[in-house]
DNA sequence: TCACATTTGTCCGTATGTATC
DNA sequence: AGATACATACGGACAAATGTG
C-alpha cells in the first residue's frame, strides 16, 4: 500500500530514454530550443547522448506525443522543434470521450451549455483582431456556399475562434475538443462530407451547412453590436439545430 | 498537394508501429480488451503481428503515453490495459504551463464557471445514490481531518462525484482533468500533502483542507434542501478561496 | 535467502522506404 | 534522374529488473 509518488525528481525512474527526454525537454522549457529549430539526426543524437538509436527513437516518440516536436522523414528531414501541446491534450480529450462512449444527448447539452459560458466571456473580452479572424471566416464559408460547396471546415472553425476570443486556453481546448468530437462523428455518418470539392454533395446536406453560415453571420453582427441577449439565443437555437441535424442522420 | 484525409482508413497512412498502436486501440474502444487485461509480451506481439520488436515498443509506447496501458518490468510483467487517459491530460496541463500556453488564473476562471454549471445540473438531476455517495465522502473527509490529517483526495473527489451529480459523461471528464491538474500543482507545491499519515503536515495546509470539508459540507446541504442560490454561492466562495491559496503557494 | 525464468530495456548491424537537392 | 540524408524497420544479442519457487 506504499503508493508513495515521487513527484519531486520523476527523472531516473524508468529509463534511460525518458531521461534523455527529459533533458530535451527542459533545453525547452528553459528556451534554448525554440519551436522551428531543428534537432540533430538520431544517430547525431544517439552519439551526443552516449546512448543507441532505439533509446532516442523512444525518447522523441514521448516528445512526439507529449507535443513538443515533429519528425519529418526523407531528405534534410529529421526532429522538429514545434509547439502542440494544446492539440495533443484535444486529441486526448477526444479518446476519454470515446472510451466513455458519450451519447449524442450529453454532447450537445454539454456544448450547448459550455459554449454559451464562452460567448458570454467573448462578449467581455472581445478584440477586434478577433471581429476580423471571424468575419474572415464567415466570409470563407459564404463563398464556398455560394460555390455550391460543403463549408463544414470553416463551421467548425468559427466555434474554434468564438473560443479564442474568450482569451482562455482552457475553454479553447474544450470547445475544440467537442468538436472534434463531432466532426468525428459526422465524418462517419455522412462519408466524404469533410474533403474538399466533394462532387456528390448536392444534396441537402449543403442546405443545413449555409444555414449554418447565415447563423454565424447573424451571431457574429451581435456580438459585435454588443447585443449579448441576441447572440446567447442565436447561438442557442443554432446549436439546437445542429442537434437536430446530427440526430436525423443517425435515424 | 495530394493531402486526402481518408477518415474511413485512417491507417497505412505514416507507419506500421502507428498501425499496431491503432489495432490495440481499436480492441479497447470495441470492449474487446478492457482496463486489467494483460497484453502478450512484447515478443509475442510482434509474432502475432508478423512485426519487429522494436515497432512492437514504439506502439506500446504511443499507447502509454496515450494513457490506454501502463507496462510493467520483470517476471509476470508486461503491458497492462489501463485507463489513465485523465492522468495523462493532466500531466500535459502542467507542461501548457510551463510552456505558458495556460495561466493559473485561466484555469481557475474556467474551474470556477464550469463547476457552476454543473452544479446547475445537478439540482435537476440529483438522485438519492449522489446524495449518499457525496455525504460518504464529507463524512471520510471529516473523520480524517478530525484526525489531524489531510483530505485532499475526498476534497477532490467531492467535485468529481458533484460532476457524475450532473449524469453528464463530458462534464465528469472536463471536471477530472481539471481536478487531476490542481491535485498535481498541490501535491508539487506542498510536498508529502497527498500522502497518508504524513507527520509533517501539522501546519496551515490542514486548516485550509478542513475549511474545504466545511464548505464541502455546507454545499452539499444546499444541494439536498433544493436551495439552488446559496449552493451556487457557497460553490464560488469556495473555489475562490481555493484559488487564493493556490496563487499564496505559488508566491 | 537464493537461484531461476520471464519480460522490459538497451545496443549493434543492416536493410529499406522516403523526401530533398 | 541520381545522389544524399534521414526515419523506419528487421534480427540478434546482452543487461537489468522483477516476480516466483
Amino acid at each position: 500500500m506504499k503508493t508513495q509518488e515521487n513527484l519531486f525528481s520523476p527523472i531516473k525512474s524508468k529509463g534511460i530514454f525518458e531521461e534523455v527526454s527529459s533533458n530535451i525537454k527542459r533545453l525547452i522549457f528553459d528556451g534554448v530550443l525554440k519551436p522551428g529549430d531543428r534537432l540533430p539526426s538520431e544517430i547525431e543524437l544517439a552519439n551526443q547522448f552516449s546512448v543507441g538509436r532505439q533509446t532516442i527513437r523512444e525518447a522523441l516518440r514521448i516528445l512526439e506525443l507529449s507535443g513538443f516536436i515533429t519528425v519529418q522523414k526523407g531528405g534534410s528531414g529529421g526532429p522538429l522543434i514545434k509547439d502542440t501541446i494544446i492539440n495533443t491534450i484535444s486529441d486526448l480529450f477526444l479518446d476519454a470521450f470515446r472510451m466513455e462512449k458519450i451519447s449524442i444527448e450529453e454532447l450537445t447539452i454539454a456544448r450547448l451549455e459550455i459554449e454559451k459560458m464562452v460567448l458570454n466571456h467573448v462578449m467581455d473580452n472581445l478584440t477586434d483582431l478577433d471581429i476580423e479572424a471571424l468575419e474572415q471566416n464567415v466570409a470563407a464559408a459564404r463563398e464556398k456556399i455560394e460555390g455550391n460547396m460543403m463549408a463544414n471546415e470553416e463551421n467548425i472553425e468559427f466555434h474554434n475562434l468564438l473560443a479564442k476570443a474568450s482569451k482562455n486556453h482552457v475553454f479553447v481546448i474544450v470547445v475544440g475538443s467537442i468538436a472534434a468530437v463531432l466532426r468525428n462523428l459526422l465524418s462517419r455518418l455522412s462519408p466524404g462530407v469533410g474533403t474538399a470539392g466533394d462532387p456528390g454533395g448536392y444534396d441537402k446536406s449543403i442546405l443545413m451547412s449555409g444555414n449554418a453560415v447565415r447563423y454565424h453571420e447573424e451571431i457574429l453582427s451581435a456580438i459585435i453590436e454588443k447585443r449579448r441577449d441576441a447572440a446567447m439565443e442565436l447561438l442557442e437555437q443554432h446549436l439546437i439545430e445542429v442537434s437536430h441535424r446530427i440526430k436525423t442522420l443517425i435515424d
